[in-house]
RNA sequence: CGGGGCGUAGCUCAGCCUGGUAGAGCGCCAGCUUUGGGAGCUGGAUGUCGCGUGUUCGAAUCACGCCGCCCCGACCA
């Protein structure tokens, strides 16, 4: 993409609205912009992440077996008058009605929806497991939106429903789902801690919450400090021992019943990226979605529900990964993988070898934004750190005599002169 | 919803107290000079001063009402 073609609305000044520093960085670097409180355009830089960590959540979910469909924003209250939270859900479930004067509800979550398509279909429990998930759009009337994304009223949610014979059953499902979070998480180049947690008006008996540590996040966390030790990155995660761990937010938490000793209990703040819960028949219940048992009795199904908040993970990872001037992207999320600097527009061996680059990235199929601006080098210097693409290259007069470009790494700031040759075999691979 | 603050150019903000018909920096447009870390000079464009009502000869400024946004708290992916 040609930066003078592209639409990038970068700010030199943060706008006075944005307190933490990701919301700052994702104003300033013109990813989104603010329509009503807690409500965002995604411009396209933004877009371009957002879809980045949605495709990331998808394959996760994917590989763990889960089957993507897409529900509506926009539900009918039927379904939630017949779970009974048409009126447990408080005034955070934005009600509306429709022409005929319909209760419509803009949905905060898909239990019902889903359990509903369920119960249509599924009639043996020769079909289960059965985990559907979709991503899509959510509301939630939050009281008091803030932090841009992090805590926004409308947000993209990944919403993953398991369907089971048994509670045994059930429990394997919910660790399929607790496996493939910490793999999706770590793909972002974040560590999620897994913490017990309550449930909420999703209801049920088992949940975890996954936490970034980070300094802005909303919740107070505690957590035994062998976390600290354990390689998330690794394949052979074990999972029981990861359950074994204490960790808890602060609603969960009770001091007085600890099981860590205090010099190994960690405390700090965490932003919630995911959550897990198990909740049995809270809904296959009074929405009688059942299934015919080996039996040929009825057995209504043991359900979990598995939520990751796409929108959030934007500003998250932006928590976790930037620093003085700007955001520093982990490539399985960069909006574009190179940044190309021609420093010199003007120049016609400077544009020549550019452009040269710039279409043998794109044959490569190497995503490259290309800043052909007719601007200063610190200008476009800042732009580029401050958009935080993982790989910068540069193209000017100084290394053009010796035939060479330069190539820096966002991350740590490393530079080399290189041959063009061997610049597009280092990005290319 | 309780407490606090703010709405003036695209962004950051001054002007308001003490009423006289709107400004700065950045950004934008044109030209010239410049060119390896957010350049310089010259010229130019840009505002229902959040909305409404009232007071007044006259309101960005004073009063009242409303709307929106931000921060702290309770609530949450």
């Amino acid at each position: 993409m040609r930066l003078t073609r592209y639409f990038l609305p970068v700010l030199k000044e943060a706008p006075a609205e944005a307190e933490i520093v990701s919301h700052r960085l994702m104003l300033r670097a013109g990813m989104i912009q603010q329509l009503a409180a807690g409500i965002y355009n995604w411009l396209p830089l933004g877009f371009r992440v957002l879809k980045k960590v949605e495709q990331i959540v998808r394959e996760e979910m994917d590989r763990a077996g889960a089957i993507e469909i897409l529900m509506p924003t926009i539900q009918p209250a039927d379904l939630w008058i017949e779970s009974g939270r048409w009126d447990a859900y408080g005034p955070e479930m934005l009600r509306i009605l429709d022409r005929h004067e319909r209760k419509m509800v803009y949905g905060p979550t898909n239990e019902e929806n889903v359990t509903d398509i369920f119960r249509r279909h599924v009639r043996s429990y020769r079909q289960l497991p059965l985990n559907l998930y979709h991503i899509q759009w959510k509301f939630r009337d939050e009281i008091r939106p803030r932090y841009g994304v992090m805590r926004g009223r409308e947000f993209l949610m990944k919403d993953a429903y398991s369907f089971d014979i048994d509670a045994e059953a059930a429990r394997k499902s919910y660790d399929n789902m607790f496996v493939a979070y910490l793999r999706t998480f770590r793909r972002m180049g974040l560590t999620a801690i897994p913490m017990q947690a309550e449930s909420g008006p999703i209801g049920g008996n088992m949940s975890h919450e996954f936490q970034i540590l980070a300094k802005t996040g909303e919740s107070h966390v505690f957590y035994d400090q062998a976390f600290e030790e354990i390689d998330f990155s690794a394949d052979d995660l074990d999972i029981e021992k990861l359950k074994s761990l204490y960790a808890a937010t602060d609603d969960k938490h009770d001091p007085a019943n600890c099981p860590v000793p205090p010099e190994r209990l960690r405390t700090g703040r965490g932003i919630e990226v995911g959550h897990i819960f198990y909740f049995g028949t809270k809904y296959s219940k009074p929405m009688r979605a059942t299934v015919t048992g080996p039996d040929d009795r009825e057995i209504e199904v043991e359900m979990g529900s598995y939520g990751i908040g796409v929108s959030r993970l934007v500003g998250a990872i932006i928590e976790a990964h930037h620093d003085e001037h700007g955001i520093v992207w982990p490539e399985s999320v960069a909006p574009f993988k190179v940044g190309l600097i021609n420093l010199r527009p003007d120049d016609p061996a400077c544009t020549a070898m550019a452009d040269e680059l710039y279409g043998r990235l794109l044959a490569a199929k190497v995503e490259v934004l290309y800043d052909d601006r007719d601007e200063r080098a610190g200008a476009k210097f800042a732009t580029m750190d401050l958009i935080g693409l993982p790989y910068q290259v540069t193209v000017g007069p100084r290394g053009i005599k010796e035939g060479k470009v330069e190539l820096k790494i966002r991350r740590s700031g490393e530079r080399a002169e290189l041959t063009p040759e061997a610049l597009l075999a280092r990005l290319a691979a």
